[in-house]
Parts: C-alpha cells; structure tokens; sequence
DNA sequence: ACCTTATCGCAACGAAAATTGCGTGAGGAC
DNA sequence: GTCCTCACGCAATTTTCGTTGCGATAAGGT
C-alpha cells in the first residue's frame, strides 16, 4: 500500500516504516488531499506534491513513481475511514445513512477522488482488475454485512454499487444531483423497489415459501 | 464544434472546412480513436496523435490546444453515430435493445471514450456544466421519446441515466459485469421494478385515478 | 486562371517534468 | 552507544511537452 509501483526489494528484506520515513509519507499525502481538494478533484502534478509537502520532487519519484499510483495510494489510505458503512437491520434507515453520507462526499471537491483515482488504476491493463477488485473487496463485504444485518437475501453488494454508489458517482461527475438530500432518498427508494420486484418474482416462483 | 477553443475570428471572416483542413481533421480524428481503443480509453498525448495521423504535432497544438479538447471534439463527433436509441412502445424491449447496445459499446475498449471525455470536460470549471449539459441534452430528448412511446411517465431521461448508463459505466471501468447479456437484462429489470414501485406508490396516493 | 489568405510543415526555442548518481543523515537492530 | 543501511536532499542531466515565427502550399471566391 506503501509502496505501490515495483520497488526493488533489498537483499537484507528490511523496511523502515517509521521515523522520518513515516512523515515524509504523511506530509506527501496530506499534500496531495490538499492540492486536490483545492483544485476539483485533479490529480496533482508531482512538483507540486513536493512543495506543498516541504519534500524533494525526487522523493515523490522515487516512492510513489507516478502522479496516478500516488492519488491511488491516497485514495486507498483513505478508503478505511471514509463513508462508514452502517448495519443496524434497518434496510432502508442504513442504506439513506450511507447514501446521504456518500452523495455528501461525491458533492463535496476532490470527494469523487477516490473513484476516479480507482478508475484509472482499473484501466492500467497490468494490475488492473485484480488489483481493483481487492481494494474494493472489503467494501464489498461491508456492504455484504450491511444486506445481512436486514436479512435482505434478493441483493448483492454488487447491487448496491451498481444502485447507489455508480449513479451518485456519475450524477456527481456530470452535476446532476441538485437536491442532494432528495437524491439520495431516490436513490435508496430505487433500491427498495428492486427488492420488492425481486421478492414478487421469487415469490411467483416459489409460492409456498422456499 | 469543430474547433472547441477560442479560436481568433479572422477579419474576413471566411473559413475555409475542406479539402487540406478536411483531411487532417480526420485524420487526427482517426488517430486519436485508434490510439484511445490501444490504450484502453486513456486520452493519447499530442505528439503521439500528430505522429499517428502524419501531421506536425505544431497543427495538432494550433488547432486543439489540449489534450481534453481534442479528444471531447471527436467524442461529440460520434455521439449521434453511436448507441441509437430505439422507440418502439415496448418499454422492456426498447429499453433491452438500447441497454444491451450499451452495455457492449463499454466492453469494448475505448468504448469508454466518450463518457470519460464527457466527464472530464465537465470536471473543467470554466465552460464545465453548461457545454455538458448541451452536449447531453439531445441523448436526453431521446430517452424522452422511449419513454413517451411507452407512455411511461413514472421515469424521466435522468431516471434512465442514473438506473443504465451509469451502472453500465462503473460496471465497466471496474470490470464487474463478467455476463454482459445478463447484465444488460438485469440492469432493465431495476429499471421496471423501479417503475412499479412509484406506480404502486402513486396509486395508494391517489387511489380513484388521477 | 488569378488573387487573397487560411492552414500547414518546419525548426528553433523555452519551460517544465522526470531520471540518475552521489553524499549525508536518520532509523532500527544489536 | 555502535554499526549498518535505507531513505532523503541536492544537483546535473535527459526527456518531453508546448509555443512561436516564418515560408510554402492549398482553398475558395471572383
């Protein structure tokens, strides 16, 4: 997560993740949360970091390579603390509490940041879908406990990406979403309407329970 | 749309749209659509286009200026080629048709191309909403007219974005829709369950008609 | 066919990004 | 405290992008 592009590994094997190390790191990253909250979103240049950051460019090369694997490396430090997911059993109550969070986020500069960093990570035809999928796996099984906490069986977390987080993303992209609060309602009554369609049709399936 | 940027008004006032002009717009137009499907949708670097299309990258820079605008230019190009949209009556057919179109113009590579263009150009703060939203207005009309050949008027054009386009985006750049047929069926039966769910809705408010 | 001028190729230039070798100082293990 | 070495600062260098002036050629109207 550290170190995202192909360091050499040293013959010793050891690594030094505190000290001097570890602020360098803080202090890059925290310029480039900065940089691109203050500048829409877009990835900054790596100069730029380094500045900000009271750092040397060369640093920047040499850690993090790119300006892509940097917003990624950022994105992915923050993906753990960002937009907590709730499962209190109350399907509609947790998804609005999500969704509300999450349009808040995407509305928000540099809040669709670390999709968009996802994004380009996931178009990098080397690491690309493998590495994206596991970044996104422990979001997925979040929202796989969120589903199960309600008992909700007739949806995936797949689901609740393609119902909820890809239209607040791309409402957010394109600036569609003007009452945000309204929008996230639709947002979960869509998803609930999708449950209840998928119920129906189970249940015309299978009529005496299953 | 053939010179996105602020280009100087000669005194004249004459322009001259073809022969030489004609046959290296599209031949960088050619070129930037190769390079984009090469590279996996990434807009390509000037030089790289000018050296493609067997122009001097000088032509490229005076014409396009950036990077952003050149490939928005080819992008708005092929937005009335691309994707038809079919209005037949048949909400679920319709809908199926231009779904399943989508959905395999996103597998494609640089299938891409034109949201992200899109979506960049939006991102862009100055001329950013507005020439989005003109750009987008004609597919808009058209989603009116699926709808309206239904007589469907639980959804709007936005419904249809949010509930299609947008999964079938995110789906894609994540590479998560491994069956795409069956991707493109289950993203139209959102669509339906989520009309069915504001019909109910609307009735139980206003039970005799309305 | 001629004339005007928009557009292109060419090349030189400037600026900024990205790379690399080397010396030094800070981390971490003993 | 001592030693080893990883990571950083520094600076020189390379690479690449983007701009601009100038001459040549092709478009298009008369």
């Amino acid at each position: 997560m550290s170190d995202p592009h192909d360091r050499e590994i040293q013959a010793t094997g050891t690594v030094r993740p505190g000290g001097r190390t570890a602020r360098t790191r803080a202090a890059v990253h925290d310029a480039v949360r900065e940089l691109m909250t203050e500048n829409g979103g877009e990835p900054p240049e790596i100069p730029e970091v380094a500045a900000r950051a009271g750092v040397h460019p060369a640093t920047v090369y040499r850690r993090w390579r790119t300006r892509e694997s940097l917003v990624l490396d950022v994105a992915v430090s923050d993906v753990n603390v960002a937009s907590p997911i709730p499962a209190t059993g109350d399907l509609r109550a947790d998804l609005l509490a999500y969704t509300r969070n999450l349009v808040e986020t995407f509305d928000r500069p540099g809040g669709l940041a670390f999709v968009r960093a996802l994004a380009t990570a996931a178009r990098d035809t080397r690491s690309g879908p493998e590495r994206t999928q596991e970044i996104l796996r422990p979001r997925l099984e979040l929202f796989q406990r969120l589903l199960d906490a309600s008992g909700t069986t007739e949806l995936t977390p797949l689901d609740v990406v393609l119902l909820v987080l890809s239209p607040a993303y791309l409402g957010a992209t394109f600036g569609m979403l003007q009452p945000v609060g309204e929008h996230a309602e639709q947002l979960v009554d869509n998803v609930l309407d999708v449950v209840a369609g998928r119920r129906a049709r189970a249940a015309a399936r299978e009529p005496r329970d299953g």
